[in-house]
DNA sequence: GTTTATACAAACATGAATGTATGTAAATAG
DNA sequence: CTATTTACATACATTCATGTTTGTATAAAC
């Protein structure tokens, strides 16, 4: 037994939380046990429990590492001089990270299809300070496009915003699910167009 | 030990799936074991056992249940004078259904967050044959829509379909994951009419 | 340079869930 | 009326996962 650094500690601790990941996207959270885990990592059932408390908690802390970098990426410009343009780029942007982060993706992907929303994951279900967040920023971007003569009319902004939002739960919960051969995947950006030419003036 | 007469024993049956529904909905089906379902229904094993080969089967048997009504529920009238509103009343329909059935509202809500699609679940991610063949009667209406002029321009009808079927997706998700007095319940009814008045001409 | 805390591996104890096998009283078939 | 199946309850065997405890080599603190 090699005592490691304190640095190798960290990568050891992120091994473990990859292939916590890896097990969960593969297992389910539920079916997941520490023992498959320490295996995925190269490592035994003590290394997980020096780093973790337990399941529960290294699951947050897998969900903490890709949910933060997402919502840093996806952005309203206040001052853009084409705000429906902005929010449809946002949009883009979501399925963008989604291709090209596999972390992000495999995390989404354990979120909405490998995890029972029970006990302590219950609080979960609810709408994330970051969504409501997103809402509120999706609805000022509403009304700033409005200000400038984007809209078709009537244009409530709030209301446009929360058929976005829901618009965007669908579409990523079936970009997920599908194969990358399937309507939701191929025409993604098709029907993203479609959602906003729908309240283009 | 009293032997039940056929008739009896479908009632038994009956409850087992009924139990097994409420211990679901509070502990997930991963934690759900056959002995809680088997004690909420006043049983033992044994009955659980008899009745179903495993707690698999138990699950599909209790979906079938709340799903197949679910969809002979919610119709396009293909001779309807308004196709729009048809759609749109269809939209209402649903929220109506999950309000007044809590059958169907239950099963729904385990199937989006107390179940983990991994393994003997993992083909249910995949949008279902009579999600598609809702996804057809949707684009068939929008097309009865676009030639009474019912639509604004342009007006795709396989891409308005698109639209309204992630929208409702998305609805859904949300309609139970919010609490009675939040948005998602409240509003629901209004964001129905702004996604259709989005498309109307 | 000694002490102490760290970063694990290995062993242990416990509990829970599963599937199966067996028992049985009464319904039902003949 | 007897034989057989049905509809369970009960008991048993086995497998896993969990949390904790102990051991230990070494990095780091002093």
């Amino acid at each position: 037994m090699v005592r490691k650094t304190k640095e190798e500690a960290g990568v050891t601790r992120c091994h473990i939380i990859e292939a916590a990941r890896r097990v969960f996207l593969e297992c389910g959270v539920g079916r997941t046990s520490l023992e498959k885990i320490a295996a995925a990592a190269g490592v035994t059932r003590g290394a997980v429990y020096w780093h973790f408390k337990n399941k529960t908690e290294l699951f947050f802390a897998m969900r903490e590492e890709a949910v933060l970098p997402f919502l840093d990426r996806v952005v309203f410009d206040s001052a853009d001089d084409d705000p429906l343009g902005g929010i449809e780029r946002a949009i883009h942007e979501i399925i963008r990270i989604l291709i090209d982060q596999p972390r992000t993706r495999e995390t989404f992907d354990i979120l909405t299809f490998k995890c029972e929303y029970v006990d302590e994951f219950s609080p979960m279900v609810a709408c994330t300070e970051g969504q409501l967040d997103f809402l509120d920023r999706l609805t000022d971007a509403y009304g700033r496009a409005r200000e400038r003569g984007q809209l078709r009319l009537p244009a409530d902004p709030q209301a446009l915003a929360y058929d976005t939002f829901l618009f965007i739960g669908g579409l990523i919960r079936h970009w997920l699910a599908a194969t990358a051969d399937q309507p939701f995947r191929v025409d993604a950006e098709a029907f993203i167009r479609t959602h906003i030419a729908l309240r283009r003036a």
